[in-house]
Formats: structure tokens, C-alpha cells, sequence
DNA sequence: TCTGGGGTCCTAGGACCC
DNA sequence: TCTGGGGTCCTAGGACCC
């Protein structure tokens, strides 16, 4: 059996673990920029704040109702995610981290009664250890342990967990459940299937393997067979290098400036290189691209995106190198940039690395020794405490997050920050 | 005025090979 | 007018996920 266990509106719940005062109050976590709503706990949707609202549409209801509003705080949802995987995996022989706020567990197989127990008693300790709530849900697939959890989040009898392993009762929740919500249907197929007339699982379930596999790919074939409890999407216990790695912002403020663009393109090469090396990987291409706002309709438009290639590297210098030929290649001058991105592709692992025949390598070891210390130094006092100088230091591309909580459990200085200001407000309230 | 970021998988069609 | 059969590899674009 599988179980998947969903951390419930986690950044939402993420910002109350260190402000327990917002129990049972609206909070929203705004994206990047603080442009749109990408988290809410249940007040705020209660409330009709849609996921992905921009967020100066929903201005007065935020103030009207006094909905607190968090900048994203990813240092303080990755450590907490932690956490609540490291207990996780106490629990299972095998676990998958699907992604910040979810994991699939392996169950061992048993009465219906234990394993609720089970998933009851891991959402208790990890509600008390790390503060988070948590649903579950627990099936023979990861397709119907998604809806098993979906069951206890929206039926408040379920208390969080749902055990979904009967034949005669999984058929009785498919019968009614909405096909557009199922894991790996999204909006298209919703449409499209709902024009053939299904709208429920069971709908789906119920037509010709060679139909969908004619409208749907074998992608609605697997689901049909995982809705059926026979596993199609395999359990990948441990993660596999990416693919591709790509970092990319919008601007606080629009750029016209070559220089602070190229800043930008080289801050996030840098970080993409990082990641690269992370995991053991070398690149051998790389896109860069640039955009104007789109949404600026009065503002002349610009988008370009180009491909570089060269021999596979993991070297911050060389990537850096070729990040700002790209730019100087597609830059155009005279329009306003509102967001600029690298993603390096053409991945090698280390141990299987081809030599290019034709190219000498220009780097020399000195320069991979640089960046080795790069990485140390980094890696011991904090990203971009040691940066290349074509990154500035003005950081003018830097990100509006005027509501950013602290890094309550991994930045000293922060937590440093919070205690003085516990310590003065707990002196100020004795004096009174 | 203000609108996120980072990924994966699949398919069709073109280009090429023998 | 007639013009084979069987493959592989690559890429762009679509759809989806959190």
C-alpha cells in the first residue's frame, strides 16, 4: 500500500509554527516579488482569495478583512519540509519526496483499522514535533492514495487520514469524484473529456483502452490502470539527477541598463551553476532569455531566448563566460527588461564524462581550484558571500519581498534578530 | 502602479540512415 | 505515369505537476 502524506496550505502553515497569534486568522504567502497568492490557510479561502490571485486585485478584501500577508520565505519552508520528511521516513521503509509538502510512503499491508492507526499516529507526532498539519491518505496506487487524501482533507469526519483499500468502496468514491481532479488531468484534458461526456472517474474508467489511448497517450491509459489499483506510476525512492536546472526572476523594477542586466543573467548562472555541481552533473548547453512586462500593453514588447553550446563543464567561470556572450548576443537596447533567465541542459554525470576531441580545455585547474573554494566559502558562511564581480553588488534586480518573515531555524543573524526583539518586548512588558 | 518559479513527460514531424 | 521498407534521433510544442 501506498500513502501519501500532504502537509495542509504549508507555507500558510509554515509562517504560523513561529506565529502561533495568526491561529484561525487569514494568511496569504505572496510569490516572488510579492506579485500573486500562492498560499492561503483555510480563512483566507473561505474568504474567495483565489491560488494565484494578483495581488492588488484582492487589495481592500486583504485589508478589509485584516488577512496577513507573508512575502515567500523559501529558506524557512525548505528547512521545515525537512523536518517533517525526516520523521516521515521513520515511519516507511521506502519513502519518495514528491515535492516541498508531499510525500509518498510505502505502508505495509493490513487491516483497514491498523493503517489508519498508523497514518493517524504519524500525523500526531508530526502535528507535536515540527507544528505542521498534515492529511493522509492511503491506497494500492499513488493515483487513488492522491484521492484518499483529497477525501481527508475535504471530509472534516475523516480527521485528516483516509484509508482507501476496499474494491466496493473505492468504486463508490470514483462514481462521483470529479475527473478534472484527478492527479495528472488538468485543464485541457477536463475540457476535452468533458465534451465526450465524462466527468467522473468512473466515467473515465469506463471507456475503450484504445480511446483514450488515442485522446489521452498512454498518460490517460496509465491513469485509468492506477484508478483500477494496478501501480502504472512507479515509487522512485531516491531522486534522480535533473534533467535541467533553471533559475529565472522578474525584476523588482524594470531594467533598461545592460549593465544590471547582465548582473542578473550572471547571478542566476551562478546560481544554476551551483546547483549543477550539487548534483555531480556537467552542462553542455545553456539557454539564456530575456523578456519585456507583457502586461504592459502600452509598452513596446521585446522576448528573445537563445541556445549556447559548448564542451560540458560544471565550472562557474566558463558557464559565466558563455551566459554573457548570450546576452550580448540578444541584448537590444532602448526597452524596459522585466524578468531574465539561465537554464543550463545537456547534462553529463561526472562518472561518464565524454571528452570534447576538437577543443583544447581553456580552463586550467587553477581556475576549478577557485571555484572549489568558491563553493566552501559559500557553503560555510552563506550564498554569495563570495561572488564574481559581473554579479555587482548593488543586486538593483533584486526582488520586492517586503513582508518576508525571518529564517527563524537556519539564519543566525535572523534568529539573533528575533530573540533581542523577544527579550526587549518581555522587559518593556515586566517594566509596565 | 502592481501579475511566480522550476520542473517532467509525451507526441508529431522532420531529417537522416541503410 | 511510374517511385520501398524499416528504422533512429532530434526538436518544438503541448500538457501537466507543485
Amino acid at each position: 500500500m501506498i500513502a501519501l502524506v500532504d502537509c495542509n496550505n504549508f507555507y500558510a502553515s509554515c509562517e504560523r509554527v513561529f506565529s502561533p497569534g495568526l491561529n484561525g486568522k487569514p494568511i496569504v504567502v505572496l510569490s516572488n516579488n510579492d506579485g500573486c497568492v500562492i498560499a492561503r490557510s483555510n480563512e483566507a479561502k473561505a474568504l474567495g482569495i483565489p491560488m494565484g490571485a494578483p495581488v492588488f486585485k484582492y487589495k481592500q478584501l486583504i485589508e478589509a478583512e485584516k488577512v496577513n500577508v507573508f512575502s515567500t520565505n523559501f529558506t524557512l519552508y525548505g528547512d521545515l519540509s525537512q523536518r517533517v520528511m525526516n520523521i516521515l521516513s521513520e515511519y516507511s521503509r521506502d519513502i519518495e519526496v514528491y515535492s516541498i509538502d508531499e510525500a509518498f510512503l510505502e505502508f505495509e499491508n493490513g487491516s483497514d483499522l491498523a493503517m489508519l492507526e498508523q497514518a493517524v499516529e504519524i500525523r500526531r507526532i508530526v502535528q507535536k514535533h515540527i507544528g505542521i498539519p498534515v492529511s493522509i491518505g492511503v491506497a494500492p496506487t499513488k493515483t487513488l492514495a492522491k484521492i484518499a487524501t483529497h477525501l481527508a482533507k475535504k471530509d472534516p469526519e475523516k480527521q485528516g487520514c483516509c484509508v482507501l483499500s476496499d474494491k466496493k468502496k473505492i468504486e463508490q468514491v470514483l462514481q462521483t469524484f470529479p475527473v478534472g481532479e484527478i492527479w495528472g488531468i488538468g485543464r485541457r484534458t477536463t475540457k476535452k473529456l468533458a465534451m465526450m461526456g465524462v466527468e467522473s472517474a468512473a466515467d473515465l474508467m469506463a471507456l475503450q483502452d484504445e480511446l483514450i489511448l488515442r485522446e489521452l497517450t498512454v498518460v490517460g491509459l496509465r491513469i485509468k490502470k492506477e484508478l483500477m489499483g494496478e501501480p502504472s506510476v512507479i515509487f522512485e525512492s531516491t531522486a534522480k539527477p535533473k534533467k535541467a536546472i533553471c533559475t529565472a526572476r522578474s525584476f523588482g523594477e524594470m531594467i533598461r541598463d545592460y549593465e544590471y542586466l547582465e548582473q542578473a543573467i550572471v547571478s542566476h548562472c551562478v546560481t544554476c551553476a551551483v546547483k549543477l555541481r550539487k548534483q555531480h552533473s556537467f552542462a553542455s548547453s545553456m539557454m539564456v532569455f530575456v523578456h519585456t512586462n507583457s502586461f504592459r500593453k502600452d509598452l513596446p514588447q521585446y522576448k528573445r531566448n537563445i541556445v549556447m553550446e559548448f564542451p560540458a563543464t560544471q565550472n562557474t567561470i566558463a558557464l559565466v563566460r558563455q551566459a554573457k556572450e548570450a546576452l550580448r548576443k540578444i541584448y537590444k537596447p532602448g526597452y524596459d527588461y522585466k524578468k531574465a533567465g539561465v537554464i543550463l541542459m545537456d547534462f553529463q554525470q561526472q562518472n561518464a564524462l565524454q571528452e570534447d576531441l576538437f577543443t583544447v580545455n581553456t580552463l586550467d585547474d587553477k581556475d576549478n581550484r577557485l571555484v572549489e573554494a568558491l563553493d566552501l566559502i559559500n557553503d560555510k558562511y552563506g550564498r554569495n558571500t563570495l561572488r564574481i564581480a559581473d554579479q555587482g553588488l548593488h543586486d538593483k534586480h533584486a526582488m520586492r519581498q517586503n513582508q518576508r518573515s525571518k529564517s527563524y531555524t537556519t539564519r543566525w543573524d535572523e534568529i539573533l534578530e528575533v530573540k533581542i526583539q523577544e527579550t526587549k518586548s518581555k522587559k518593556q512588558e515586566h517594566e509596565t
